[in-house]
DNA sequence: AGAATAGTGTCTGTCAGACATTATCTG
DNA sequence: CAGATAATGTCTGACAGACACTATTCT
């Protein structure tokens, strides 16, 4: 019953075509010198959510990212060595967003492979991965990886990264553009970049894709 | 930091066609003669996995069922007027099973509607039974719910029960045979109750259906 | 026989995937 | 102009939904 409670965050964002999270790297025990989620312990009478916001915040100095969702908790209980605690593990996801200030870094995800995370935080962000893998499918949340306004090409790179391969334009547009409330024209088009410019659009209200986007569909 | 960290399970099980939750009364405070999920404190040492199934059976004397899956974790700081807690749920699944000892009772969750539950307990228990009918779609769940072997029928009766509506029993028949590995044949008949008497299946070993069961297609 | 339940066959509209074609910009 | 990127159009195969039809049992 003595338990100690942390809150961890997953913050993933896109940045040079590559799904990145950020890390901070740790300078006292236990893990010194390694590399670990954002996170701390929760504070007296501090919602689970707001603890989320306030670490990253002091972590990290960045903003709360626009999407904030809890990932799930873990308790095994060796996973921290100096005393049982359980940690509820966030998800959050933002636009390419700046350097972050102090001991933080954007990794690509899939440099991280032969890269020992502190605690069991690897299992933790392969958590968070899988979930933001598989929401893209069901959901607009493609939309809180770019910045508003965006082109259609934007967000199709965004299922690109987080899934591998690539999708066929035409028929991505097609999808989405049929989607009611996924995306809203801005009636706007953007800069030219040597080629036709592209319409421009704005996240939707829609919450749920149904039909949803299909991964294995590739 | 002095936060207790307790588990509480939504176990859900199907009996006379509809979808039920155990729930145990309380006998003291807080919240005396209010219904609540079954749940505890998190032993020291204990995992949260192993905690799930201890108190399910101290509290209901049932044995652990077929599934079980962390749900998520609720955390607001007056969700108990005693001290700070953290609950982690879980979310179980089981057929139609024996009624439980102690101050257990099954209850429909359609008559849940009006019936204050303890702590909030209300919405785990919501967000339980939404878990739940998403994963229909998409994972062979459904067969947690029902004695093997089955027919075709009692699982179509399971998303019936979760869902509400009908489904036509070709489309349905049609589609679950097409998924590989969501029931295997056993090669047996079931006894006659008035008509033809139905194939009998087990569970296979799918993890996921491609392309999913869908829920709006009803 | 008639009722009841299980299982098969078939038609149709919708949609994803593939890919050809047209449109509009930069240099 | 060529090259690049955006957007549209079209064909085809797969499949969900609807529903008619056949099969096998019980009373």
């Amino acid at each position: 019953m003595e338990t100690g409670v942390t809150v961890d965050v997953v913050l993933l964002t896109l940045r040079a075509g590559r799904l990145r999270v950020l890390l901070v790297e740790r300078t006292g025990p236990p893990y010194p010198g390694a590399w670990a989620l954002p996170g701390g312990f929760l504070g007296p009478g501090e919602d689970l959510d707001a603890a989320a916001r306030r670490l990253l915040v002091e972590e990290t100095g960045l903003r709360p990212p626009g999407h904030l969702e809890q990932l799930r908790s873990y308790g095994r209980p060796d996973r921290d060595p100096r005393l049982r605690v359980v940690s509820v593990a966030y998800l959050g996801l933002g636009p390419n967003l700046p350097a972050p200030a102090n001991a933080a870094r954007w990794w690509a995800v899939e440099d991280l492979e032969e890269v020992d995370l502190a605690f069991d935080h690897a299992e933790i962000l392969a958590d968070g991965v899988e979930r933001a893998r598989a929401k893209l499918e069901y959901s607009p949340l493609a939309t809180a990886f770019v910045e508003e306004p965006f082109t259609l090409a934007d967000l199709r790179r965004v299922y690109e990264a987080a899934w591998g391969g690539s999708l066929d334009p035409a028929n991505f547009r097609r999808k989405v553009l049929s989607t009611p409330g996924f995306v809203l024209p801005v009636g706007a088009r953007a800069a030219g970049r040597g080629g036709r410019p592209a319409e421009l659009y704005r996240r939707g209200a829609a919450t749920t894709l149904f039909p949803p986007l299909l991964r294995r569909s590739v």
